[in-house]
DNA sequence: CATTTATATATCGAACTGATAGTATGCATC
DNA sequence: GATGCATACTATCAGTTCGATATATAAATG
């Protein structure tokens, strides 16, 4: 399941052009599989190359050519047989966690304003996906919809925990003026 | 926060051979920051040619030399720089969720199959985060304990959702039966 | 005695990321 | 009327990372 392969898929919902297809990528897959132009340009040349869809030229006045891309009977055999793979990863690279993880050479207003912004990233990625989900009239197929719900639970566990454990980073000697005050 | 900060902060805790890195690397944040020799590998030289770290080649034989690594005042530096980024990313990328979202062309056998694995490597994560939790007498710092706690509460509820939602791709012929049998 | 595991180094191609660049249209703001 | 910004569309490139592989030896395990 690399970046061609979610293309091949995303090709089977009808022919697309690059640009389409990242905008897919943004909407419906941006908060579990983000992919630039960087990879779709190079994916769809590679799969052209071996013969899994087909480029027609669409010539458009001032603008660019338009590259329309089709899923061949080819590339169909290539996404049945990725589809098959019973064991796909679910990879997590947390900066965020790493850069905790050395809390203690960081002062307690650098914490803080690290979770601000973790819980502000959750807030806005769960945004995306609720405007995703009502961004369609009728009913997305059972697959998205269980992926969307699984964003949807990560990152309200995400929030939840940041919420209920920043006091772990409270400052001593705020905590103790506090105390003090009392 | 990339591998090269990683081990710059990781060195703060005393010097360290790229194995010894490696092996903190899958035991401390292997739940949420992965990294291979040949990352680990091209990181301390280039922290060696900019200044960051100094090595120290120690002659063992039979084996090859043991190169040890030391942060260096200009490593701390550099590190404190990074450690002020107020907002650092917390990336996924899930094959998995891709290949979900395509479920509408795979057969049910092969989404159970999928699903399982999941449960299994969530399972297994949330084994490696508690032998790793318990592999210390004394406690681990405020921020690696954040940071297991993180990855607890995520891998809890992905396995949670993954189960209570599993029933969405039961197969109708299956389902009819059991009414049938009933 | 053979095999596996641990110690320790390192490289290489393929893949991916993030930024940048070019070109044109239309729309709003100043 | 100009300037800037959003949208539509293409594409490349340097730097990073991934996963597999290679090399060599000692110690433990079967």
């Amino acid at each position: 399941m690399d970046v061609k392969t979610v293309c091949l898929g995303m090709l089977t919902d009808g022919e697309a052009s690059g640009y389409d297809l990242k905008k897919t990528f943004e909407s419906s897959l941006g908060h579990c599989f983000a992919a630039g132009y960087g990879s779709i340009y190079p994916a769809l040349a590679s799969l052209a190359e071996s013969g899994c869809v087909e480029c027609e030229e669409v010539p458009q006045d001032g603008k660019p050519d338009r590259k329309v891309y089709r899923i061949t009977p080819k590339g169909w055999d290539a996404l049945r047989a990725e589809l098959d793979n019973p064991a796909p990863m679910h990879k997590v690279r947390s900066e965020f966690l790493a850069q905790m993880a050395f809390a203690h050479l960081m002062t307690p207003q650098q914490i803080q304003r690290v979770l601000d912004s973790r819980i502000e990233d959750a807030d806005r990625n769960l945004k995306y996906i609720d405007e995703f989900e009502n961004s369609c009239d009728c009913e997305w197929p059972k697959g998205v919809q269980f992926s969307l719900g699984f964003g949807r639970a990560m990152l309200s566990t995400m929030k939840k925990y940041v919420e209920d454990n920043r006091h772990m980073f409270d400052d001593d000697e705020t905590t103790n003026k506090k105390v003090v005050a009392k």
